[in-house]
Parts: C-alpha cells; sequence; structure tokens
DNA sequence: TCTCATTGTGCAACCGGTTGCAAAACCGAG
DNA sequence: CTCGGTTTTGCAACCGGTTGCACAATGAGA
C-alpha cells in the first residue's frame, strides 16, 4: 500500500479522527491522552514514519534542542585546529545525541562577544559549551550578561559558572613523580602562559613532586609556550641553551610535548634514553608519536561528555555545578 | 537610556510605526519598501539590537539554513576520531560559517540510514555534508531516495551526487616520482582496502610513475590496513617481513605513514636514511612527527570549503556539479 | 484636473507545532 | 437514574516570522 508522506501533525490526526491536540500529547508521551488512543497514534506515526517539524516545536516551545559548541578561532590550544579541542568536541556530540540534542558548531572572534547573542537571541541555540583559553573570561563574562546557559572547560573563577576542568595540581604532580621515581635528576619544564591558571596548577603540583630533592628542578628550567608543536620546538632548544644537562621535561600539553621531542631529535638527544619526556591530555595522536608519549590523561571524550550533561542539566533544569574529571598517567616509550 | 529588548518584528513595528510586514521586507532587504522606511526600521534594528527568531522564519521559509556535517561514527578513516575528518570539518564550519549556514554534526551510525530522515524530514537541516568511506554507498543512497542536497567527500559514482575530490591518481604519481627521483630502488605501497576507489587510483597513478623500470616496485610489495595508524604499523611489519630490503613505502594516509614510521622505528630501521616514508593527505599533525612527514597534500581546509559552497549552491540554487581541489606534493624530512 | 501606472504599505493567512481551558465522556456511588 | 468526580478530547490562541493580494499614495502624462 503506498503512503503518502504525512507533512504535519493534522494529517495525522485526520488519519487517526482525533484532533491535532490529541496527536500531539501522544507523541509527547503527555498522561492526558487515553493509552487506547495513544497506541493507536503511535502506532500509526511509525507506520508512516512521521517525524514532526523540530523548527515548530521548537517556535512554540521556545527552546531548540540545539547548543553551540564554541571554540575560539584564533586560540592556538583551543582553535579548529587543535586536537585537544577536537577531541573534546567529539565527546561532547556523542553526549548531547544521547541526551536528544543536536550540536552546532561556532566559530567565536576572540575580538567580539556578539557571537553569543547572535545565536541565544535569535533562538538559534539553548546553550553554548565553551572551549577557549587565552579569552576565556571575555567569553564567560558575555555569557554570563546574556545569561546563558552555559558550560566551559577548564577551571573558572567567575560566577555563575559550570565549569568542567581536571585536577592539574595533581596532573602536575603525577608527572613529576614519574620523573623523579625514575632516576631524573635535573628535569625542565615547559607550560603554557602563567595566566592560565591551568598551567599554574600543573606546575604547582609538578614542583611538589621535585621537592623532595630540590637539585632536581629549578626555577630556571622553566619555559613557556602556547600549546601549540612549533611553541613546544622552541621551548625545548630555549631548555637546552640554557642547561645542557636536561634529563627529563614535563610539557604541560601534548602538542609541546611532540614538539619538545623534535627538538631533542634535531639536536641529537635520544628519547627517553638521553632525555625523558611527559606531555598532558594524552590526545589521539600521542599514542603514535615517536616514541609513544607518555603522558596525563585527561579522559578528554569523558570530558566533552560531561560538558554535554552539564550544559542540558542546566538547560533544563537550571542546575549549575561544575566538574572534575580524573586524571591518570598512562605510561608510553618517552618516559 | 534604557532599551527594552525586543521580542519580535511585532514589537519592532510598533516602535517604527509600521506594520509587520513591512519590518520584515526591512530586513530582508526587499525591494517593496521604500528607501526612506527601510533606512529608518534598519537603524531602529541596530539601535536595539534586534535579532528575528531564526525559528520562526526556518518554520515560515521552510528552510533552517543549517547543514549536518555527518561522519560514520565507527569509520576508522572518518570517524570522530579521525585527524582527517575533523580536518574537513572544521573547513566546512568555516566555508558555511561564510554563507550564513550552521553547521550541526551528526554521528551516523553505519547500520541504518536512518538520520537522514531524521535530521530532514523534521526540518533540521537543509542538507548534509558526508564524511565517509566504508559505507559510502549507503549512505549516499540513502540521501539519493530521500531526495536530500548533499555533497561527499570522495569520489563517487552514484548519480545524481556532488563529490569533492582530489585527482588520487596524480597524487599516486606525484609520490611514485618523489621516491624514483631520489634514488629508491625497493618501494612497498601501503593502502587502505582495495575496495576504496582512492585507493585504487592512488596505487594506479603510483605503479605509473614507478613502471618506467619495474623492478623498482613489485605487485607483491603491497599491503593494506584501514587508514588508522595501528594497521599502518601492522602493514609495515608485513612488508618487511615479505622483503627485508625494502627502501621506501607510499603509504595512502598520513596516519598508516606515522604507523609504517613507527613500524619502522622499533625494527631499527632509520627513516629517511634506510627507508623513505611518504604520506597521503597533509594531516595538521604530519608536520610535527619525527621525522615530519613528507606527503601529498589534499589542502584539507580548501577541501572543507569546497564541500561548504557546493552544497549551499545545491541547496539554494539546485546546482548538483562535482569537484576535484588540486593535489602537491609537501617536501619535508621523511623521504 | 482626471487617469493610469508605479511604488509603497498593510491585512490576513500560513508555516506546524504546544497548551490553557472548556466541554464531553465515562465511571462508580448513592 | 442522577450526581459528582475523574479522565479524555477538542477548540482556539499562540509562538514569530513570510508573503500573496488588495489598497493607498505618489507622480507623470493627457
Amino acid at each position: 500500500m503506498k503512503k503518502p508522506r504525512l507533512r504535519s501533525i493534522d494529517d495525522l490526526a485526520k488519519l487517526a479522527g482525533v484532533s491535532k491536540s490529541t496527536v500531539s500529547r501522544a507523541l509527547n508521551d503527555s498522561p492526558l491522552v487515553g493509552v487506547a488512543t495513544k497506541d493507536k497514534i503511535l502506532a500509526l506515526a511509525k507506520d508512516y514514519d512521521f517525524r514532526p517539524s523540530v523548527t515548530a516545536r521548537a517556535l512554540s516551545t521556545r527552546s531548540s534542542r540545539t547548543v553551540a559548541f564554541v571554540i575560539d578561532a584564533y586560540d592556538p590550544e583551543c582553535g579548529l585546529h587543535s586536537p585537544f579541542s577536537l577531541e573534546i568536541m567529539g565527546g561532547a556530540a556523542t553526549g548531547l545525541h544521547e541526551l536528544g540534542y543536536g550540536m552546532l558548531i561556532v566559530q567565536a572572534d576572540g575580538a567580539r562577544g556578539d557571537w553569543a547573542e547572535e545565536y541565544l537571541v535569535s533562538g538559534r541555540v539553548d546553550g553554548f559549551i565553551l572551549m577557549t583559553y587565552e579569552n576565556k573570561r571575555r567569553h564567560v563574562q558575555a555569557l554570563v550578561d546574556l545569561e546563558a546557559p552555559f558550560t566551559v572547560w577548564g577551571s573558572c573563577d567567575m560566577d555563575p559558572c559550570c565549569s568542567v576542568s581536571t585536577d592539574n595540581r595533581l596532573g602536575g604532580r603525577l608527572a613529576g613523580e614519574h620523573l623523579v621515581a625514575t632516576g631524573r635528576r635535573r628535569i625542565g619544564f615547559i607550560g603554557g602562559s602563567m595566566d592560565d591558571s591551568e598551567v599554574v596548577q600543573r606546575l604547582l603540583g609538578f614542583s611538589e613532586a621535585v621537592a623532595i630533592d630540590r637539585s632536581l628542578h629549578t626555577p630556571g628550567l622553566e619555559a613557556f609556550g602556547d600549546f601549540s608543536e612549533p611553541s613546544g620546538f622552541v621551548a625545548m632548544n630555549e631548555l637546552l641553551d640554557r642547561d645542557g644537562s636536561v634529563d627529563a621535561v614535563f610539557a604541560a600539553g601534548d602538542m609541546m610535548a611532540i614538539g619538545a621531542i623534535r627538538a631533542l631529535a634535531t639536536r641529537g638527544r635520544r628519547v627517553p634514553d638521553d632525555v625523558a619526556v611527559v606531555g598532558y591530555d594524552d590526545l589521539f595522536v600521542s599514542a603514535f608519536t615517536t616514541p609513544s608519549l607518555t603522558t596525563i590523561s585527561q579522559h578528554i571524550a569523558d570530558t566533552g561528555r560531561t560538558l554535554a550533561s552539564r550544559l542540558v542539566a542546566n538547560i533544563e533544569r537550571g542546575v549549575v555545578e561544575s566538574a572534575v574529571v580524573p586524571v591518570e598517567l598512562i605510561k608510553r616509550d618517552s618516559a
């Protein structure tokens, strides 16, 4: 039998011999419909493969069931080129889908906060997942001003603010302890900017671990990049120039660790024999570098899902609660 | 002066002392409004920072100005873990934004084609960008059956079908020629599945280049993976077991090339001194591997933009026209 | 001054759902 | 059989835009 396409809830209503309100209620599993009627309507809907218009629904309910995943286009750590952001995004997409939400990709221009209104006020999205380091305060402020539901990756001291972050201090300590335990004597640190509290915490934890013997790490043995690979390359060279006896480095991001390894290779140092390298993030590629990278895992995919579920909780129930996902040392070949 | 938030076009109409139709036309830059009226309305809109509801607009015009970027969750080359897909996605997001479209991330389940209806029929999106290898035919067929506008990455012989691909044969030839020119004598090939026409073409071009001297490459010197890094690792080991005198490999994907390099390192072969490696794709990370990867660039970001612009052309003007983006050899350290 | 185009503007229907409220249907108890 | 209460159902308004069509205003030509 030929089944004409059902355009709207009205068509389905006619077919079932009821009113559109009843159909609407049946499709939303409302208790205000009789069981028999509901079953009949649902069977019919399934039979005709009917899909109600999400647009109409959105207009009527003033909620789009869509959120924006915002990445700062020019942020080296969080831009569209950053493997880290992209992996978080994957996790978030999965989480949102499970919760029945769609995910829109938005590239924010660091300069203007205007994107927030563009997407929220126009009703395109119900909330935001924010992925940014460099302009975090500005972006968060824009969202707070708008009273928009959002979650943000990384620690955030603003209020109200639902952040999902990891225990950076613990991560730093795990890295330091591992290097100390494997007998390293001169351990350097490569960070992102010290304006970034993530970096500060990682360094802090790292220092604690190393502090059992002050000779292991001196404050001078630190260099800073921007989380990008080339900046890790540069930073490693700086460290080597400053102190040729370095026998280990802890980099606060895997891409920088990878850059450091490249610098070491260029200067003929073997990893891990001459210099051990520990990274931070556990990117997808980090298992496949040569040598594979020992690193602190932030369980990126889980983090993405958490960002998703917290945001939905905020949108639907007004719950604003930050989360901390666990970190873990992943032992591979580089240290 | 305090500016109350304008909820709708009606509010703005009252403010301007005109009807909502006029406001609607003014905002859409219709020629049916007087210039003076239009200017006045636009000024007012700007002043009050008014954003019309995209939802209402979508309902009325039956177009969401949103497209879905579909990735096959379980496809090793195109899943959410594939750097290649993610980079294309970045390009597509940029292109779509420039064209005033939003991009929704959809993870398709290879098994069911059901996602297409879910998103199109419900009016969530106007079209699809398809990123898949393994289930390409099935997915494309689903879209064709729905008469949905879409563009697909990679060659596609189905009709109607707007594909954006690269000249794989030329790419393969460039790789082969480079290896021959640098004096390699025993050149292996690592492909994805031969069911994949991309791979077939790359091998074909490669063979042409190498054919000037049949001894350079023998049909037996081929191994196949699935574009993932571990599969490249395995394939490289196979080649080495089969013929220890291999002095070069062309891998049909960068992740496999990276896996091959790891295998070579494990077995104590130096790259490029003992064995040269050429990849395919020019991923973001390929510049940062150790050694950095010589590869065939597909200009991934441009490709993403092209996917976007073709799709929009299809949606808005019904134009279905495939595109081929140029390839280029990027010389780095691995060959 | 009167016509007739030519613009410019407004009315009202429509897009396809949701939902408050009234009314109908049903039920058991008295 | 009537009554009061509990389900079920339907009507109609609403969400916030777009657009066909009728009508008003304007200006040029006769």
